[in-house]
DNA sequence: CACATAAGTGAACAACTGTACACTAGAGTG
DNA sequence: CACTCTAGTGTACAGTTGTTCACTTATGTG
C-alpha cells in the first residue's frame, strides 16, 4: 500500500485545513482540535502535519488568510448586485445570507475565533471585519449615500454594519439550513437592524454627542 | 496531610467553578479546558469533579447561570444610576465597561459560549442576552422613552442595541487593564454607536420598510 | 450515640496526545 | 544519469487524559 505520493503541491495541506474545517463545522471548536484529530480526519498520518504547519495555531491563521478570499468574493458579489439604493439593504443581506451557507464552516471559525485562544487569529479576523467595513465605506461615498457624514462618522457607521451582519451570521449558523421558518426570521430581523441604522446615520448630525 | 474535608458545602463546586473561570481569564478557551487541568488549576483531586458536575459542559451550564447572575447586578446599577435621559448612554457605557472589567472572566466565558461547543451553554448565553433586551425595552417604556414605537420595533431596537454592547465588550477585553487610551477608544465608540441607533430608532416610523 | 450520607482521597488503566526519528518515493535540476 | 529537495510514511515514547474503584472522614439526623 501507500503507493501515492506527492500527487499535487499543497495537496496535502489542503486536506488538512479543510478537515480542520469540517470538524468546525460539524460543531466542534477549532480551538479543541489536536494535531491528531485534524491528521485522521483528513486521512493522513500524523507527522505529515508538520511539513506544511508549525503548528494548530499556524494552521488557523492559514485559515484567517482563506477567510479574508472568502469575504472579499462576498464584497464583489454585492457590488455587482447593487441595483438600486432602496433596495440595497435586502439585496445584500440575501447574499450574506447565501455566502453565509455557502461557507459556513468558515464563518463558523471566524464566530470562534473572535474569542478563541490565539491571540493572532483572533486579531486576523479582527482585521479582515475592520477591512470590510473601510470597503463599504468606500462603496457608500461612490454611491453618494450618506453623503453628509464626515469620513470618521461614515466609518463608525460602516463598522456598526459589519458588527451587525457578522453578529446575525452567528445566529443562521445555528439553525438547520432546512428551517426556513427561521431563516427568514433572521433574514428579516437582520433587515430591519441595518434599516434602522441607515435611518440612524440619514438623521445623524456631526455635533451629536 | 489531607485533614481538611468537608469545610463547607459547596466550597469545592466554587472551587472548580472559579478554576475554570481563571482560566479562561488567562486566555484559555473553555471547550479546550480538561476535567484534570481544571481540578487540577483548583487543588483538588480529579475524582472530586464528579461529585458536583457530570461533565464539562455540565459546569459551563451552571457558568451560565451564575453570568446570569452577574447581568442582573449590571442591570440594577445601571437602572439606578439613571439621572438624566441625556446622560443615560454615557452612564450607561460607563457601567458595562466598570462591570466588564470587574467580571472580565465571566464575559470572555460570554463571548467564548456564543459560538462554543455546547449547544445547551450557546442557547442559555443566548436567552441571557435576549433577556436582557427585553429587560431594556421594560425601563425605556417605563421612561417613556422612544415611546412612538411599536412594541415590535422597540424590542428590535434594544435587541441591536444588547448585540452592539456584548460586540464592544469583546473588545474590551482584548486591551489590557492599563491601557487607558484603547479604554477610552472603546468607550466612545460604543457610545457613538448606541448614539447613533437612537438617532435611527428616534426617526423609525412602522411603516419603514 | 449510632449511623447513613455527602464529600473528600489515591491508585489504577486503557486510550489518546504531541513530537522525534529514521526512512523512502518521486520531482526538478545540472 | 546522478543529485538534492520535498513531502510523504511507520515506529516509538513519554506524558496526559477521562473514568472507575475502593477507601476514609466529617457532618447532620434519628
Amino acid at each position: 500500500m501507500a503507493e501515492k505520493r506527492r500527487r499535487k503541491p499543497g495537496e496535502t495541506r489542503e486536506k488538512l485545513m479543510g478537515a480542520a474545517l469540517s470538524l468546525v463545522g460539524s460543531g466542534r471548536h477549532f480551538d479543541s482540535l489536536g494535531i491528531r484529530e485534524v491528521t485522521r480526519q483528513a486521512g493522513v498520518v500524523p507527522t505529515s502535519f508538520y511539513r506544511h504547519f508549525r503548528s494548530m495555531d499556524d494552521l488557523g491563521l492559514q485559515l484567517v488568510d482563506e477567510l479574508g478570499l472568502v469575504l472579499r468574493r462576498m464584497m464583489r458579489e454585492a457590488r455587482a448586485h447593487v441595483s438600486q439604493a432602496d433596495k440595497l439593504i435586502a439585496e445584500s443581506v440575501d447574499i450574506f445570507i447565501s455566502h453565509g451557507r455557502a461557507n459556513q464552516s468558515f464563518f463558523l471559525f471566524m464566530a470562534q475565533g473572535l474569542a478563541g485562544e490565539s491571540r493572532a487569529v483572533q486579531d486576523g479576523i479582527r482585521s479582515e471585519i475592520r477591512f470590510f467595513a473601510t470597503e463599504l465605506a468606500n462603496d457608500l461615498r461612490r454611491l453618494k449615500l450618506l453623503d453628509h457624514l464626515s469620513d470618521g462618522d461614515l466609518d463608525m457607521a460602516c463598522d456598526l454594519v459589519v458588527r451587525t451582519v457578522a453578529f446575525s451570521l452567528t445566529d443562521l449558523l445555528r439553525v438547520s439550513a432546512n428551517d426556513d421558518y427561521q431563516m427568514d426570521q433572521i433574514r428579516k430581523r437582520t433587515i430591519r437592524f441595518l434599516q434602522l441604522i441607515f435611518v440612524g446615520a440619514n438623521h445623524w448630525q456631526s455635533g451629536t454627542g
